[in-house]
DNA sequence: TAGGCGTATCAATGGTGATTGATATGAGAA
DNA sequence: TTCTCATATCAATCACCATTGATACGCCTA
């Protein structure tokens, strides 16, 4: 028997390396993107090129970094990989870090 | 009256820009430290700088960061600076960003 | 089998940002 | 006022990574 004594509502010393990675892979607009797009369902890559504006090779790029931190997974149908998002909290997720974006906008006096 | 129509379960497209700006702030292991060290409460520069092992003007840099995006405040006391966390949630928010870090560590077949 | 299409990889480049060492500022102590 | 301590700023360096253009791979169709 393991008994996980991890606190999910607090952010542990050790476990920083490991959150560092996953945002740095999130740090990206474009990544960001492909996220917002996956959320709707699997997209296949010509699609995501199409939903947001970048080049062929750099769409692939992005999608094999998030693949490579567990975030989306593909799968290959004929001539066409389609990608997933592995777990789709990670929009959720994202959605909250909206709190936290513009704190320091100037406010009226 | 205002009414907000933004879903904060869901990660739109109009969001993307501000949100990368704070994951980027956010991806860096010394400043996820300095957050995990604040969630205790306030903590003086130099407290930082024992608790956390980097060089103090390297602390003062990262403090800047964290504060330009509205993440910490300070308060001077004297000779001292102090630092806090503006909203604690912050804290929560990164503990739960665990649940998506090591999707991709190899699993037994 | 040849050709075309969707996708991935490779090498090179450029920009951003973390880190460092030196120096400046600002407040209390002597 | 002068010194010391806590903190901030500055300039330079270095490393990483997004982006680009070119090319390779894999699958389908004719």
């Amino acid at each position: 028997m393991v008994i996980d004594m991890r606190n999910p509502e607090v952010l542990e010393a050790h476990e920083t390396a490991d959150i560092t990675r996953l945002m740095k892979i999130l740090a990206d607009e474009n990544r960001l993107k492909i996220i917002a797009c996956l959320a709707s369902g699997e997209k296949c890559v010509c699609q995501l090129t199409d939903a947001i504006d970048i080049s062929q090779n750099l769409m692939s790029h992005h999608l094999k970094a998030l693949k490579a931190e567990g975030l989306v997974m593909d799968e290959r149908r004929g001539r066409w990989v389609y990608y997933s998002l592995r777990d789709k909290r990670i929009n959720s997720f994202l959605g909250q870090a909206g709190k936290f974006c513009n704190c320091s906008k100037p406010v009226c006096p």
